[in-house]
DNA sequence: ACATGTGAACTGCTTCACAGCG
DNA sequence: CGCTGTGAAGCAGTTCACATGT
């Protein structure tokens, strides 16, 4: 299978999120167009977009709701559930934790960890705050994903020590961009970088935005 | 000045951060290449990035990094205040409001508004909480930012709300799109979205992971 | 000699337009 | 006939490579 862009995924992952508002509302069949309307993109590249993946559609009718839903959740390795560890135990990851779509889509918060003793040991949102130096040799099961919440200094530390342990995916909170190796996946929300972006918006009003 | 693309003001953004460390460590000069090292992209991308706003470098030698920082507040709008306000009084408001790097980069959180009885009027982060059906009615002043942080179903009537009284500019968090006028930028964070991203890397390992 | 600034080449994502099929 | 699936065209962002200035 060829390589395919992120913005393509991210896309599919939006697709989906209304299909299932399409299967709850009863709608048994979609076009491209719809799609493409409620995700602010156009129906030539939501159909490019799942010909990478296949041939889901019918010509003169367009998708079925839920045959389509399941063919992302495949996609998108939605089919299983994944082990997510927090590591920071801050305002961030308490929310994060909260967070309703996480557990909803199969991502199961196994473990929470900090560094502060003063937190450790402490009950937080249903799991024990667990010291982060015992990562990888306490009895919790190595997770898939990694999500870092902690200050912008210790997060290339975090990162080395969940990579170390064989973590291949990591959700990064951070503003510093984390180095790991090539067969790791990194995701940075960088909330900074966003505010800045509106600044610029607002400050060049003749530049259109862009509503994403 | 023509139209910019927005992962060169995402990158402008990072560059200012690295400009930050190298100032706060005394180092007077950088080249392209050692900005580019931080920012885990190449000199002749940070070189163009910078081209579209003037010269800022000194051939043979590199940039001063006290003046191209205060070149990239300028470009990015970084040089005034910003009043923002927070709608959704839960967790991921809390989150953001207690974010240090909010105001110090000249963010003033200014209120916080919720729609629930029973936290309207309580203390939260040092402020009152906000009825919002009092929006643009109350004393506060006219807000540059929104934040928009309540469930998805909401999200859009708020994003309308906001419009509708001047705002032209919202981060969401929210995982539904917002659709608004041309004139008022949108910056959506969604978390699902992310997540999914790295779940179907975790699926398709042949495929190379990008760090961001 | 060294690092910037930039036109030109390149790469890859998006859009177009239409053939194909229900 | 309607809507999908897709090669081809178009466009935007990145990389190259070198002329330019100190």
């Amino acid at each position: 299978m060829k390589r395919i862009a992120e913005s393509t995924v991210r896309r599919l992952s939006l697709y989906l999120r209304f299909l299932e508002e399409f299967e709850a509302r009863g709608q048994v069949t979609v076009s491209s167009e719809e799609l493409a309307q409620q995700g602010g993109t156009t129906s030539a590249q939501v159909r490019k977009d799942l010909s990478f993946f296949g041939s889901f559609g019918k010509r003169g009718l367009g998708y079925s709701v839920p045959e389509l839903a399941s063919q992302l959740r495949e996609i998108l390795g939605l089919g299983r559930k994944w082990r997510v560890v927090v590591v920071g135990a801050g305002k961030i990851g308490a929310a994060l934790v909260q967070y309703r779509g996480f557990r909803q889509r199969g991502f199961d918060v196994v473990a929470v960890y900090d560094n502060d003793p003063r937190v450790i040991g402490h009950k937080w949102n249903g799991l024990v705050v667990r010291d982060v130096r015992g990562f990888g040799t306490d009895e919790v099961q190595r997770p898939d994903i990694a999500v870092v919440a902690v200050p912008a200094e210790q997060a290339q530390a975090v990162a080395d020590l969940v990579v170390r342990h064989g973590v291949k995916a990591i959700l990064n909170f951070a503003s510093a961009p984390l180095t790991v190796p090539d067969d790791v996946a990194v995701k940075t929300v960088n909330m900074a970088m966003e505010l800045e972006t509106l600044s610029y918006s607002l400050v060049n009003r003749d530049v259109e935005s862009d509503d994403d």
